[in-house]
DNA sequence: GATATATGTGTGCAGCATGCATATATCAAG
DNA sequence: CTTGATATATGCATGCTGCACACATATATC
C-alpha cells in the first residue's frame, strides 16, 4: 500500500469529481467556467465588489467584468451601488438566486450519488479525512474563499468548515 | 455529522485539488485544457488513434485535430501511421515523453504535499475508501480511460486500479 | 467486382471567454 | 488642490472550441 498509489487515486478522484460537477453547474450557469462560482459566490456574500468576485473566482479583474456584463444581461445579477462611490455591489435577482439553488442541487446530487457507494461507517471515518485535508491545503483568506467558491452553506455552516477555520487562524496570527 | 455536509466538503476537496493539479499540468504542456490529458494518455497507449484520443481527453475530434497540430507543432507528439490506412498513430517525441514525465511529477508532487497532512494510518484508511468511491464511478470503458487520462501507471498499475477493476468487469458482463 | 455505407481524419468558419494595456471615476493623503 | 492609490470599465488581440463539411479509406451488399 504505497502512499504513492494513493496519490494518485486520490488525484484521479479529484479528477473524476470535479469532472462531474464542472458538467452540471456549467451548463446550468451558461456563461463559462467561472459563472457558476460567481453565482455561488455572489449569493453567499450579496454586495460583493468586482474585485471581490475576481479574487474568489480566479480571473483577472476584466474577465470578471465581462462575466458580470452577461451574467447581469441574462437577468441573473444586478449591479447596485457598493460602499464607495466607485466600487460596486452585486446582487441576484429572483431569476439568479434560483438558478443558484438548482446549480447547488445538482452539485449536491452527484456528490451524494458518489457518496453512497461507502457505508454510513466509511462515510463517517471519511469525514475527518476530508476536513484534515482541507485544513491543511488552506494558507490564506483568499485561498479559503476560491475553495469554498462552490460551496453550499446551508449544507456546511461556517461555523465547523474547517476551510474557514485555517483561515480565521491564519488571519488572527498576523 | 450530516451526510450533507460531507457531500459538500468532498466536493470542496475536489475542487481544491484539481485547481492545484490543473495550474501545474496546464502550464506546464502550454497548449490548452485538454494538453496534458493528451500527452499521459498518447505516452501511456503509443498508437493511439486520434479518435481514441479525442474520446479519452473529452473534446469533439475536431477540437483534438487542433489539438495534436498544436502539440506536433512544438515537436511534442509525432503522426506516424495507424492500422488501418486512414487511422493515424500517435506517438510522444523524446521531448513529449520527457514534458509528460514533469508535468506527472508535478502532479504527484501535489497531491503528495496534500495526503502528508494525514498521519500513516489515516492515508491506509483512506486508501480504500477512495478506491470504493472510484470503483462505483466507473460505468465503461470510455468513462474509465476519462477518469485516468492524467494517471500515472508507473505509480498505480492498471492491475490493481479500481477504476480499470470496474470497467473490465463491465465489460465482461456485455 | 461495382456501388453504397460507415469510419477516420482534416479544414473553413464563427463564437466565446480570457488577458493585457489603457482609460475613466472616485477616494485618501500631503 | 495635487498626487497617488483604488475600483471599474473598454479596445484589442489571442486562443480554444464546436459545427458543418470535405476527403480518404475500409466494409458490406448485391
Amino acid at each position: 500500500m504505497s502512499i504513492d498509489r494513493t496519490a494518485n487515486l486520490l488525484g484521479a478522484l479529484a479528477l473524476a469529481l470535479t469532472d462531474r460537477m464542472t458538467e452540471e453547474t456549467e451548463t446550468r450557469a451558461e456563461h463559462g467556467a467561472a459563472a457558476p462560482a460567481a453565482l455561488v459566490s455572489v449569493g453567499a456574500d450579496p454586495g460583493l465588489s468586482v474585485g471581490g468576485l475576481a479574487q474568489t473566482v480566479g480571473l483577472t479583474h476584466s474577465a470578471t467584468v465581462r462575466l458580470v456584463d452577461r451574467l447581469a444581461r441574462d437577468g441573473l445579477v444586478e449591479r447596485r451601488g457598493g460602499m464607495d462611490g466607485r466600487s460596486v455591489g452585486l446582487h441576484l435577482t429572483r431569476r439568479g438566486n434560483a438558478r443558484r439553488r438548482a446549480l447547488l442541487k445538482g452539485r449536491h446530487q452527484i456528490l451524494s450519488e458518489a457518496l453512497a457507494a461507502l457505508t454510513v461507517e466509511d462515510q463517517a471515518a471519511l469525514t475527518p479525512l476530508i476536513e484534515a485535508l482541507l485544513d491543511a491545503m488552506t494558507r490564506d483568506r483568499q485561498q479559503a474563499d476560491h475553495i469554498c467558491r462552490l460551496c453550499d452553506e446551508d449544507v456546511c455552516p461556517e461555523a465547523t468548515c474547517p476551510v474557514e477555520g485555517a483561515a480565521r487562524r491564519v488571519e488572527a496570527a498576523s
